[in-house]
DNA sequence: ATATATTATGAATTATCATTCATTATAAGC
DNA sequence: GCTTATAATGAATGATAATTCATAATATAT
């Protein structure tokens, strides 16, 4: 029950999609604040008038944007985990999907990560109801996965399998940081075995 | 040949820094472009135009928070590497005083954490030349301590250790940022063991 | 081809703030 | 206490940017 749309509602939905495309680009360069509606007119060939017509302002647009990406972004992951078998290779293909798909939604990656700690994603209803779960979402699988690991004797008990997962995402955040910081120099894509090895067996030597 | 303050001066600095202080806070809580400068006269029970006889603006305002702090955070934390003797005593020692610094500069923390990746920071010439070396002092303190570490067999050598850093950087920013998200709720002072645990040997069982 | 409906446009309007500065209050010196 | 210097004040100014809307352009229907 999808299909049901005129040639005009796709037409309608397809400079949506154009505009959105420009207004991720701008506001993952300068934030929420810095960019303004004339830029996203600007960069997507529009005039600021027909943006207010395909939207009702700009932080609807901001929204849409965040949702789009989040669903798409986030039904990508699962996809990947569904197809794993045990925990390991669960976290393996986590990081490898990691890698990928912030590489391929780099611009969203950037301006999720600038604006998380905002309260433009705190406070509000579309992160508490709608991106906040999908998070979540991919997390838990992640969390039930070690507290499985940890049942076979794979993962180590003596930390809490949330903490560990705390400790997976901030570890690979971190070169996507490194990576963001420095997008042109840093080999992202090459720090998979890094961060593997490292989640596996940590610093010390044997 | 610091002391040479006249009594008005030091007042004037008082002044100063009791603005910085209020005007920390709302930063960390808005960030840079949602604090008016209004808001920040009144938490710190100044009129707007008195703000203006202190600091030349909103941003050189800002500018002297973030220096000072960087500064005061900066210097706290190489006092304790200073004190360490082995490389894995450093790394134990670096894990306790973040904690320890980032709670006790919470506001601080949270609107860095918020800017990190702006232009503000990454185009500054203020972030070029006293925050990023602050800070990069740091991280290569930690870096030779890693390689140190590698020549003693205590770390392993598959891993370069500018990534090990990297990783540990991430791991404990994980913390971090859960802690944010949740500053009354999540137990970060809690998680020191979990992170020294994991950094040291990862998440598989032995 | 003409009339009608739909969509695009950007100049004008309005709102929000940073910044200034003439005025008032406070402190210092005599 | 009176004069002068120093500091504080907040209403007025100016700049920037979101939003609106009357008009022009384009598409659709007859």
């Amino acid at each position: 029950m999808e299909k049901k749309l005129t040639r005009k509602e796709r037409e309608k939905q397809r400079r949506r999609f154009d505009i959105l495309e420009a207004a991720e680009i701008i506001f993952a360069e300068k934030g929420f604040d810095r960019t303004t509606v004339e830029d996203i007119a600007a960069h997507s060939e529009f005039a600021v008038g027909t943006l207010y017509n395909l939207f009702s302002g700009k932080e609807q647009l901001y929204n849409s944007l965040i949702e789009i990406r989040s669903k798409q972004m986030s039904a990508e992951v699962n996809a990947v985990l569904d197809k794993t078998k045990g925990p390991l290779e669960m976290v393996r293909a986590y990081v490898n999907a990691k890698i990928k798909l912030f590489t391929k939604y780099q611009y969203f990656v950037c301006l999720y990560s600038r604006e998380r700690l905002g309260d433009r994603f705190i406070n509000h209803d579309l992160w508490r109801e709608t991106i906040a779960p999908l998070y979540n979402g991919v997390l838990s699988r992640l969390v039930d996965a070690i507290r499985a690991g940890v049942s076979q004797g794979i993962f180590r008990n003596d930390i809490d399998p949330e903490d560990i997962v705390i400790a997976l995402e901030g570890l690979t955040d971190g070169f996507v940081y490194a990576w963001l910081e420095n997008p042109d120099t840093f080999p992202f894509e090459e720090k998979e075995q890094s961060m593997i090895d490292f989640f596996i067996s940590g610093a010390l030597a044997k």
